[in-house]
DNA sequence: AGCACGCCGACT
DNA sequence: GTCGGCGTGCTC
């Protein structure tokens, strides 16, 4: 996160320094450029762990062509037979620097084609891709594959769009209801880098309020990028823009776009004819010219973790551009993770946040149900919906459509005590109790501890069950209750974007509920309170303030009669959160007690898996930081073993730095079977 | 990751 | 003698 510190990067540079200086010579003798005959190039795909750029001579005829930043194709791994060139097979790869001579020693290898003289990978981009294969300790090849949309021909010979003079700076419209609002814009406006994280509203303000943000930055003459998790909330912010500015200020960068429009608009972006992006994940990395702005929307959603090695996180990648290309941040949500927390708390960003009275105004009233009051009410064991439920429902259907949020399948807790149902974890650790066979004995899934004499810390209950819901069964019998309301549903396959006004009842999985015309929902009931609450994971209780907010910001405000009604112990921390509507209060205390428990963020973590003997090897190569503490390892879920490591505040990029060297040394001796390394894992229990 | 080189044992 | 086992090391 912040605790980046230089020592480190020099130990990088040490490995990847190399030779003395010769004169370039190449195979045939070809004719060679005149000015840099040598093209440094960073080779696509192959020695993956090797990381390092490889030399070419550049032939004359490329010479005006091979500039760096384009693509190239060079023969890699050929052999010499008889003094003789053979064999190689073609790479594509990136030139990123042409030079008068090559460090490298032996004859330099011609490039074989220049494949486009559109630069794509340029300084920036390569100096940001550098960055975040630091901080993950991964291969920049494969960041570079991350950053750099495939090519599409067609795409690159049509010229950009002529770039728009910048907008005139946005009036604060709905920013005002925010203390310092209007301030944060005059300031984007003016060309400053404030810092924020902003609690936004309940409501349907969101999207216009980011599109303002990023229309003060444009007026600033600057560029913006704002990545936002899914395809649905990408297009809330491209119409909110769009209404503001008008088209041709600013691209969307999704998935849906197909590759070819996709790489179209990532052109205009690259060639500086589009100074604005709104888009997912992949759009962290969009080489936006002169940025001044990047923006982060609900940084808790998972999508924001790129699946693809080395995992980058979008926050944190944003997080390095905003340092690195001395941006403005806007980290905005309806609550906050723990990371969000911390950057507020260690002074590096300021709160973003409404006044008590705007979010008095702007929510709806939060009602609960807990396991007592449905165990006094005797309808609530014949139907398995507490009373208040239907008296809610039927209330509400009378003024307009009722969301109803069930919980996904597969997202209930591993093992849990069977009397109050909170999650069981290890006595040890606190990491998450898990069964490995039928019968046997739990064990932790990080410590690998076995937990026989297990107790529940919270009731002191000795059984465990693993746990099933029947949740969307009783959304149906809800719907049955109602014969005459229509029954929409959204989640997993068709995710609705919209409702109408009329009295309906929406059935939805947290993250595909629809936004209801007009008012908003009358009322909303979240059945998946103790689903999403007794998850064996770190950010439960985060998770389930987030999707329940997410639900309840559709609801109409308490004035208006908007009810949400959650189905969880109103004891519970997340659930009292959610009643105040105080999620910057909820994240502050979930920030200190993960400090106190040394677990991530104040800690940063890294896993290492892969089959035992190569996971010790590894291990045995790397010089931890200080303080470093082994956990585990324990049986990985694929075969193999995972062992996770866990250092102090600030040594976050020591750890990536070591275990970087670790793999190259390891690989230069010879390697044998992979180890896996992740900084940050996201499913660590 | 490929892929050739090399230094060992069993075969026509 | 020669074919081929895969252990080892390099790839601009």
């Amino acid at each position: 996160m912040t605790d980046e510190e230089p020592p480190a990067a020099e130990q990088l540079a040490l490995i990847r320094a190399t030779a003395r200086k010769a004169k370039p010579r190449t195979w045939r003798g070809a004719q060679l450029a005149e000015g840099l005959p040598v093209a440094r190039v960073l080779v696509d795909k192959g020695l993956l762990h090797l990381d390092q750029f490889f030399d070419y001579a550049v032939p004359a005829a490329m010479d005006a062509d091979a500039r760096p930043g384009v693509r190239v194709r060079v023969r890699f791994g050929a052999r010499v037979v008889k003094g003789r060139r053979e064999g190689g097979t073609l790479h594509d790869g990136f030139v990123v620097e042409r030079r008068a001579d090559s460090d490298y020693a032996g004859p330099l290898a011609p490039l074989a084609q220049v494949l486009s003289d559109e630069v794509v990978l340029t300084p920036s981009l390569l100096a940001l891709c550098r960055q975040v294969a630091d901080r993950y300790a991964g291969a920049l090849a494969d960041v570079v594959q991350l950053a750099v949309p495939p090519r599409m021909a067609r795409a690159e010979r049509d010229p950009s769009p002529e770039p728009l003079p910048a907008p005139a700076p946005p009036e604060p419209g709905s920013w005002a209801r925010y203390a310092t609002g209007p301030a944060y814009l005059q300031a984007l406006a003016r060309g400053d880098i404030p810092r924020a994280v902003w609690l936004a509203l309940p409501g349907p303000h969101w999207p216009a309020e980011l599109a303002r943000a990023i229309a003060a930055t444009l007026a600033s003459g600057r560029g913006a990028l704002a990545v936002l998790p899914d395809g649905r909330s990408v297009a809330r912010a491209d119409a909110a823009l769009t209404e503001l500015l008008g088209a041709g200020h600013h691209v969307m960068l999704t998935a849906d776009a197909g590759p070819e429009e996709r790489y179209r608009r990532w052109l205009a972006v690259s060639r500086g004819a589009v100074r604005a992006v709104v888009g997912t994940r992949a759009a962290m990395f969009a080489p936006v010219a002169d940025l001044g702005l990047v923006a982060l929307w609900d940084d808790g959603d998972s999508s924001h973790a790129e699946p693809h090695a080395p995992q980058p996180h979008a926050r944190d990648v944003l997080l390095l551009r905003a340092a690195e290309e001395r941006t403005a941040f806007l980290l905005g949500g309806l609550t906050s993770t723990v990371e969000g927390a911390q950057l507020v708390d260690s002074g590096w960003a300021l709160p973003l946040a409404a006044t008590r009275d705007e979010v008095r105004a702007a929510a709806p009233l939060i009602r609960t149900v807990g396991d007592a009051d449905q165990a006094r009410d005797a309808a609530a064991r014949a139907a398995r919906l507490p009373s208040l439920a239907w008296q809610v429902t039927r209330d509400a259907l009378a003024i307009g459509p009722v969301l109803v949020q069930v919980p996904r399948r597969g997202y209930v807790p591993k093992l849990a005590c069977d009397s109050c149902r909170t999650a069981a974890r290890c006595a040890a650790c606190a990491g998450p109790l898990e069964l490995r066979e039928q019968g046997g004995t739990p064990s932790c899934g990080w410590c690998g501890r076995p937990a026989a004499d297990w107790h529940c810390q919270e009731c002191g209950g000795f059984r465990l069950r693993a746990q099933v819901v029947g949740a969307r069964r009783t959304a149906e019998e809800l719907g049955r209750a109602f014969p005459r309301v229509p029954v929409r549903t959204s989640g997993r396959d068709t995710v609705l974007a919209s409702v109408g006004a009329a009295p309906a009842l929406v059935i939805a999985t947290p993250g595909a509920e629809p936004v209801a015309d007009g008012a908003g929902y009358a009322a909303a009931l979240l059945l998946d309170g103790w689903a999403l609450l007794n998850r064996p994971d770190l950010r439960a209780g985060e998770e389930a303030l987030r999707r329940w907010a997410a639900a309840a910001a559709l609801v109409r405000p308490a004035g208006e009669g908007g009810t949400v009604l959650v189905l969880a112990e109103p004891t519970l921390r997340p659930v009292q959160a959610l009643v105040r509507w105080d999620p910057a209060g909820h994240a502050v205390r979930e920030l200190a007690e993960r400090a106190e428990l040394r677990f991530p963020p104040v800690s940063r973590m890294a896993s290492v898996s892969g089959p035992a003997g190569a996971v010790a090897e590894l291990l045995a190569l790397v010089r931890l930081p200080p303080g470093t503490d082994q956990l585990g390892p324990v049986p990985a879920p694929g075969g193999g073993e995972r062992l996770l490591l866990r250092v102090p505040p600030g040594n976050g990029a020591a750890l990536a730095v070591a275990l970087k060297v670790g793999q190259v040394a390891r690989a230069a001796r010879g390697g044998g079977e992979p180890v896996s390394v992740r900084l940050d894992p996201t499913d660590i229990g």
